[in-house]
DNA sequence: CGATAGCTTGAGTCTTATCAACGTATGTGG
DNA sequence: CCACATACGTTGATAAGACTCAAGCTATCG
């Protein structure tokens, strides 16, 4: 079966993405708009910033990166995408990309085209709903984001890039103790705002306190209680 | 005429809210379901952390922060809310409030029941098209906001904060170069992740530099210019 | 008028960036 | 299949930016 035949029914990520609560023939429907297009390959380009948008893309498979550039022309990465994420939202305010995207190693795709789903929401409110939700999930977690950043030190921004990243692939039922980076310490360096020097030193001393292991780009969770405690807990419900 | 009175049709930020570019009688139609609430007044609280997600709200007048609580129970500033911005969309995800809303000066609140809205967006394509364009807009701005804390020093933060402020107050027709800060230092140092000192500092330097001046609470800008440069220009359009 | 929250100022410290140099994978073409 | 080039990661020394602590000042409100 050729990439170009699966359907959402089929995706093993559906319950995270787009269909979720719907119908089957509504499933159907959804179905009919998206373009499943050929595998991306490392650092091809998705879309551009400035660029109409004309579809928002669901990862099915693969690891992608968006970015801005700065007034120096220098990369500024804004978010790392696994699949069942949407990618692309932050363009529908101005009907244009805000961001570059590009993939970080091959990676399946879909597009919806932006147009069409949306006239689609209008007539299936199951997928309004969910389209809404996947919106208010990505403020929330870019609010999650935020506090880190603002809130945490070096060491407990690293921390969290882990855990963050093994839950989301629990999520998607991938082995969340051991996975593989799927970015350079670069990218995670310019993504959180530190130097890559920091990043290697912290990754080492989180390996000394026997918390994580690496071997390459494999990492190991060994004691996730304790890397969570390390990163901080998190923010919560209180009077 | 009492505020409870007011309609969409005669409200002065319409043009920045949900009313967008729809018929006469569809914004009688959304009008018939907002709920015009009794003036907040200052540390009033709209909504907690936790609590189900009735109503999202749009800010009339005054101004308003949203803060979740740490695990010391110390307040973590999310975000300031000026009049025709709509607070609450973090929490349509998981039907519950994601973090707390306290009013910072007197405020005039429009409630919009969410379900209500769900149900018209359904029915008003333009209001389900500004809607998304209103989600996607924070998260832009959550990206943007991401890139300041992230890449850029304490001086661009504070800099960047005044003319975001500036740029809002812009927007609603309101004086732009001369405006009191709705928030203390105390709240802005905890919002841009930096110690009061160093707030208070930086705002003295930039009047030194005399790109701004200060009293009280009123801010004047005096070289926006300047100013602009001052915090780094923006991230844009390259290759 | 006094109490309190908010703001200012200075001195010392610590975290993290920067710079420089070196080590290790990876992959390409000969 | 090896050798080289290049990207990626490590390590150490130094420096700067921002925090912390401490103390004093100034609005504001009851």
């Amino acid at each position: 079966m050729s990439s170009n035949q699966i359907n959402c029914q089929s995706c093993s990520i559906s319950r995270l993405c787009l269909p979720v609560m719907l119908a089957d023939s509504e499933i159907e429907h959804l179905d009919s708009i998206i373009k499943r297009r050929k595998p991306y390959h490392k650092d091809d380009v998705l879309f551009r910033y400035g660029e109409p948008l004309e579809s928002l893309y669901a990862v099915r498979s693969g690891c992608l990166k968006t970015y801005t550039l700065d007034a120096d022309g220098v990369e500024q990465i804004t978010g790392f995408y696994l699949p069942g994420e949407i990618i692309g939202l932050d363009g529908i305010g101005e009907g244009k990309h805000q961001s570059f995207a590009k993939a970080l190693d091959t990676s399946l795709i879909c597009a919806l085209p932006y147009n069409k789903l949306d006239l689609l929401a209008g007539q299936i409110p199951g997928l309004r709903s969910q389209l809404l939700k996947i919106m208010s999930h990505e403020i929330q977690e870019d609010k999650t984001l935020f506090l880190l950043l603002n809130k945490k030190n070096a060491e407990q921004r690293v921390a969290a890039f882990i855990i963050n990243l093994s839950k989301r692939y629990a999520n998607r039922g991938l082995a969340s103790h051991c996975f593989q980076l799927p970015m350079t310490q670069v990218d995670i360096a310019n993504y959180l705002g530190m130097a890559v020097e920091t990043i290697s030193r912290l990754l080492k001393k989180l390996q000394k306190l026997e918390l994580i292991q690496i071997k390459q780009k494999e990492v190991t969770i060994l004691d996730m209680a304790q890397l969570s405690q390390y990163a901080g807990t998190s923010c919560h419900i209180h009077s």
